[in-house]
DNA sequence: TTGCTAAATCTTGTATACAAGACAGGATAC
DNA sequence: GTATCCTGTCTTGTATACAAGATTTAGCAA
């Protein structure tokens, strides 16, 4: 094979829309919507026929979402939401408690704090009257970690925190329909950020372990009430 | 879309071989053994018909590695090898030793340790003589570290453990090429799994992260080579 | 009704054709 | 000499055709 027999191309260019990142981002809407349910049987051609496209970028979609967990390919039958895995939640959320609590550690060791932490703050240590919700809080709680850690420095910790947060999401969203956890979440951040900003690592990484264990349980009384939805459906 | 419009294939097919998974292996291959060099540009057409295989299964490949950050595209403009950042592999080191520390701690609030632990034992806590040699040092240290974490039981932390391992031993495979490493690894993964039978926790940690560190640093070196001879070629 | 066989249908995997744009090099204007 | 524009070549992105096999279903026998 012949090397550099391209010139470097003189600018990163800003990977232009196409079609394959489109169907890829409409597929997990349709997966985070339900409207694929975990366990769905589907082929490409189905797939390409709803998004008028041909199977070329709809396979490029498909195989993406399969290296992320969200699918699985059998040969020559088929495609399936991968159905949903209690176990692996559970360990998703242990690992975002591991790199949580790492993150704040290294921010507790800093002597000056990133900006990103007082902009943090400017949104969640706020008297009630002045909680902006443009974003569902959902959304917001999935920011708040997501910067604490990118904060902390380590870009590739950072890009699995993104990932396995966006894994959890698909559940994840249910938990928050319910308003009394709006209080406390707001709380919950403000107190683990205020306990960051006076170094207090050990407090603030007890706070966060709490915070994301409720989650986690609320996740898992979700998907039990699903399981028990889905098995009375199909009695 | 019809939902359901497909059967349950009855049983899990193995998955078996095709041409992108032969040509993403191949590829991979290439980029470690620096026959393809970081900053390298290429076109997919020079890699099908060097594999003798059409764009397809060589688009799958690549967008596959492009997900694993090995390559990165430019439309319309080719491919390239992602040249090295120093700070990708000291933030890949991190993140080992953040959850095999973490894998470590969770062994040791076992009162039963998993069998694996003694399956390494057998590996590594053995005279001189004794040692077998049929996987290069390398591996067998790779193997070593992802046997931990995967003996812990999260799986998700042993996948991305496997995957970051994986990147980062392009480069250090390059450290064992040094003999007195050899009996220094032996030893230290010895006293790491003795520490965890005695359940020293915190010593096992300790010494994990001391082990981890050397290689780090080992790769910090070995990548001021490289740059060094880069620099040179191309004066 | 039940069980078996074979063809018809449908699936993914792979090769190829076409489209739109990026890049290099040369011609041209000045 | 220098800058600009044009054109040909090469690139990836997308659509489509074909291959090989898995699944289903119709047909038939008992």
């Amino acid at each position: 094979m012949k090397h550099n027999t391209l010139q470097s191309p003189s600018r990163q260019k800003p990977r232009r829309e196409n079609l394959a990142d489109r169907i890829y981002e409409q597929l997990k809407a349709l997966i985070f919507n339900f409207q694929l349910l975990p366990g769905d049987y589907f082929s490409e051609t189905e797939i390409a026929e709803r998004f008028a496209a041909s199977r070329t970028p709809v396979r490029e979609a498909l195989h993406r979402l399969h290296r992320e967990q969200y699918v699985d390919v059998h040969f020559r039958s088929g495609w399936q939401v991968r159905p949903f895995d209690f176990k692996v939640f559970e360990d998703l959320y242990d690992l975002r408690i591991l790199l949580e609590t790492s993150a704040i550690e290294r921010l507790c060791n800093l002597t000056e704090l990133p900006a990103c932490i007082a902009e943090l703050s400017a949104i969640w240590c706020v008297p009630d009257v002045d909680r902006v919700t443009d974003m569902t809080l959902s959304d917001m709680d999935r920011s708040f970690h997501s910067r604490l850690v990118q904060a902390a420095g380590n870009e590739e910790m950072a890009r699995i925190h993104r990932d396995i947060s966006e894994r959890i999401h698909i559940i994840r969203r249910l938990d928050f329909t319910k308003d009394y956890r709006i209080d406390a979440t707001y709380q919950e951040h403000a107190a683990i950020l205020d306990a960051i900003q006076h170094r207090r690592s050990d407090h603030a990484k007890y706070l966060l372990r709490a915070h994301i264990i409720v989650s986690r349980d609320e996740v898992r009384k979700i998907t039990l009430h699903m399981l028990q939805e889905a098995r009375e459906r199909h009695m």
